[in-house]
DNA sequence: CGCCCGCTTGATCGTCATCAAGGGCGGTGG
DNA sequence: CCACCGCCCTTGATGACGATCAAGCGGGCG
């Protein structure tokens, strides 16, 4: 059927499975299946057991935690490309998190048996895996170095590094992936406190903001930014008191 | 020679490794060394390259980030039996991390090679490899969330919790793993802090302390404990009970 | 046109870090 | 055996950063 062949041609696209063997691949397929996801749907709960992980072939998932008090914290946005759920399917533990569209996606469910095979068949594969474990832990392990001893202003400022590096050195532009409440969650602040801080930054001239869109007129001058000067004058003439485009 | 065959004994009773074959074992021993550190020791600097990892025999060490400033940030205590480094060893990047000896500690150290032939031969190895790599992701996600949305009383008590829930149920008798600065580190607190937060949860007759060591005698009562009744007894109702010695 | 939601702005409050001493214990040397 | 010193831990006082509470604002969509 089409559809089979509709995920063959989605998995043979992703990084992570580049190396394998056509019929690998056509193996891989059989063990998946596709699902959409409309805005704010819920795939799976926290505590929850994966048989399988998922692949974002469109749009964007949010990996979340609540408490009990019902606020979340966002961990992760995965968008196209990137996957989830891996470590969970590995460890046969209940899943930490809870995730939830943020869009309408298109994901690929792909269960354990077709991975397990390909690791078999394919130690290549099996490193790539690992690498790619890897690379999630060291993520996470970042994230923990910035909870932990940078502030705020650092925080934030860390993230725009990261959504501007790519393109053009000196300045970039670009939008912000998600709702500003989303990211201030994923940064581990209220939306209050993004706000203020990222007018700071628009203040200090190292930024400009309109809605999503976002531009650093000068990368490295923003990546040595250090400590928040005072937003507000307290002391009446601060040296942002000129300092305004207004910001139009 | 008696070394190489005391490094696969060694080896042979790892956890990781309880599923090879002796011909496999003896080649892991063949690309593996032992590695004796004196306490305070640094075995390796944050953004150095992993050709290998290693395994603690004997003692323990400290994995930690310094900032700038020279403050440093513990981001996890391993003892006899766990292992680290092999997220950097698979990812070859530079590691997030430094790491000391926490005391006299016996490590081995594995070469790469090996375990890549580890997981061509065995493929029963390579998923206890992501296994095991799940397991440290689901640690530090755990980690994410208590720093996220925990108080830092709830992380102490956290912590304590998963010390006690070895022995009999109901009351728990341990030793602290390490001095408490670098406990309170690893829970992102100020040894101030720390202390202060133990010793209210000891007013409050929640466990005792002497030294290193802490008893619960009620484990559920400890984790039903949630907000932080001030020190001082503002409110008379408070459910801290009469074991107030006045403290002025 | 008007509502709703995402965002901003302001005021206040709590938690935890910081700064600054003071105690206790173990180790070392007299 | 005691005195001394260092280190770890404790205790107190103060302050800053960011959360919370409470309105206003603006823009998209019905």
């Amino acid at each position: 059927m089409s559809k089979q062949l509709n995920i063959t041609r989605l998995l043979a696209d992703l990084p992570l499975f580049q190396q394998l063997r056509d019929s690998e691949i056509a193996q891989l397929a059989m063990e998946s299946r596709e699902i959409k996801l409309s805005k704010g749907q819920i795939l799976f709960q926290k505590g929850d057991l994966l048989e399988g992980f998922y692949v974002v072939v469109e749009g964007q998932i949010k990996l979340a935690f609540s408490s009990p008090q019902g606020q979340e914290k966002v961990v992760s946005i995965v968008g196209p490309g990137g996957s989830f759920g891996e470590a969970v399917m590995f460890m046969e533990k209940p899943c930490p998190v809870f995730t939830q569209a943020l869009e309408d996606s298109h994901l690929l469910y792909i269960a354990k048996r077709g991975i397990f095979t390909a690791i078999e068949h394919d130690s290549v594969f099996a490193r790539r895996m690992l690498a790619g474990l890897s690379m999630r832990l060291h993520g996470l392990i970042q994230d923990v170095e910035d909870y932990s001893l940078h502030s705020s202003t650092q925080r934030v400022i860390g993230f725009l590094l990261q959504l501007a590096d790519k393109p053009t050195k000196g300045h970039a532009t670009f939008e912000l992936p998600a709702s500003k409440q989303v990211i201030a969650s994923r940064l581990n602040l209220t939306p209050e406190t993004f706000s203020r801080i990222l007018h700071s930054l628009s203040q200090a001239g190292l930024i400009t903001v309109k809605g999503k869109r976002i531009t650093v007129p000068d990368i490295t001058r923003l990546s040595r930014f250090d400590h928040a000067p005072p937003p507000c004058a307290k002391n009446a003439q601060a040296p942002l008191s000129e300092a305004q485009t207004p910001l139009e």
